[in-house]
DNA sequence: ATAATACTTGGAACGCGTTCTATATTAATG
DNA sequence: CATTAATATAGAACGCGTTCCAAGTATTAT
């Protein structure tokens, strides 16, 4: 301990605040005007800094863009608890949260870009935390529909990650190769709903 | 007809061919150097013409890329296709064709992110072919394989849109978010396989 | 006050994809 | 030959993400 003469660094709780106040400040230019409006020159400019100051807070511009994704899935959930409310059956819940999922990001396609396709496949900084308690419960509520339609064993994590990363992916095909002739993706997802379901 | 006076315009042949030899030394590039060193002011040079010729030619740096997929895919499919050689059955083969799909994408993120997460998801141009004819062949052999396992009826086409997509979709999580502890990949593959085998 | 440390700032710079414009260059017709 | 249309070229420009650096400012212990 026994501090040296000098400035103390800033206190975890003054880092976050800048963090959380730059990332809502991107959040109000994606929501305004998308995805390619966010510039880290504009987003200083939105905040009140300089553009330098974001370096010193952010690794760059992906690390920024974390920021958006846990409001881009509480979207998505509120999408499909919606729809969930006039479903009773187990089965039929799951299956209709699977289509909602299916048809979220096909409607919003730069939704899905931002959160699945950010650019930054080749470090993987472990130390980070990218998937973050709150970020996580979107995706672990097909867990509780799981489990619901298996009561019994079943391993659910896996199912759950098979479904999820199956969904991701009709997703992707659809959103990046619209040109192919995709089966129906609704097909689609029932099929691939018939692995967990049966 | 009666030509008017005035240079005609390049033989379609001609276009193609500056078309291969672009896309030759940007396959050239990406081999010796990867991804981030394809550039279009680099690609020129490597060419021999002026930045600018090459936008006559492309709409762009991803139309380019497309120019990789073949590349990248048919090194896929060889590599499925050695692991498939010392495989017998019928539903063996779809399984290790699958599992070899995984591994591939997942050994090579680099690839992956070349063929599945080109960047203009936005616009949709129905005009360009995006998917040739070579293309496509490697995502059928998955066909030939779930045709083998289901002698009879069964949905051939949807099965093997599911299961491409799905495949596609898990590599796609273990790339992007590999922070994210997700279940085994073979066991997901092989989760995966559950709805088309049986 | 002074010195020491932590952070912010402004500006320049690099290479990038892309667009624009004005100026060749090429190859056909008349 | 000249004319005319198709193409290629050079160069500048824009905004981008990102890095570097020198100078400034803020906050603390001494």
């Amino acid at each position: 301990m026994a501090r040296t003469a000098g400035r103390p660094p800033r206190s975890k709780a003054e880092i976050l605040e800048f963090r959380s106040k730059i990332g809502k400040h991107a959040l109000e230019i994606y929501r305004a005007e998308g995805f390619e409006a966010i510039s880290m020159r504009r987003l200083a400019k939105a905040v009140g800094c300089a553009p330098m100051t974001i370096y010193a807070h952010f690794d760059g511009k992906t690390d920024i863009l974390r920021y958006l994704w846990a409001d881009v899935l509480t979207d998505m959930s509120g999408d499909i608890a919606e729809k969930l409310k006039s479903v009773a059956g187990p089965s039929e819940r799951l299956q209709s949260a699977a289509h909602s999922f299916i048809a979220y990001w096909i409607d919003h396609p730069d939704h899905f870009r931002l959160v699945f396709m950010s650019n930054d496949v080749t470090r993987a900084d472990v130390s980070t935390f990218v998937m973050g308690e709150d970020t996580l419960a979107h995706f672990l509520m097909f867990s509780d529909l799981i489990r619901e339609v298996h009561p019994e064993e079943h391993d659910v994590k896996m199912s759950t990650d098979t479904l999820i990363s199956g969904l991701i992916g009709i997703a992707l095909c659809m959103n990046t190769m619209p040109d192919y002739p995709w089966a129906d993706p609704t097909s689609m997802t029932n099929q691939l709903l018939l692995s967990i379901i049966t």
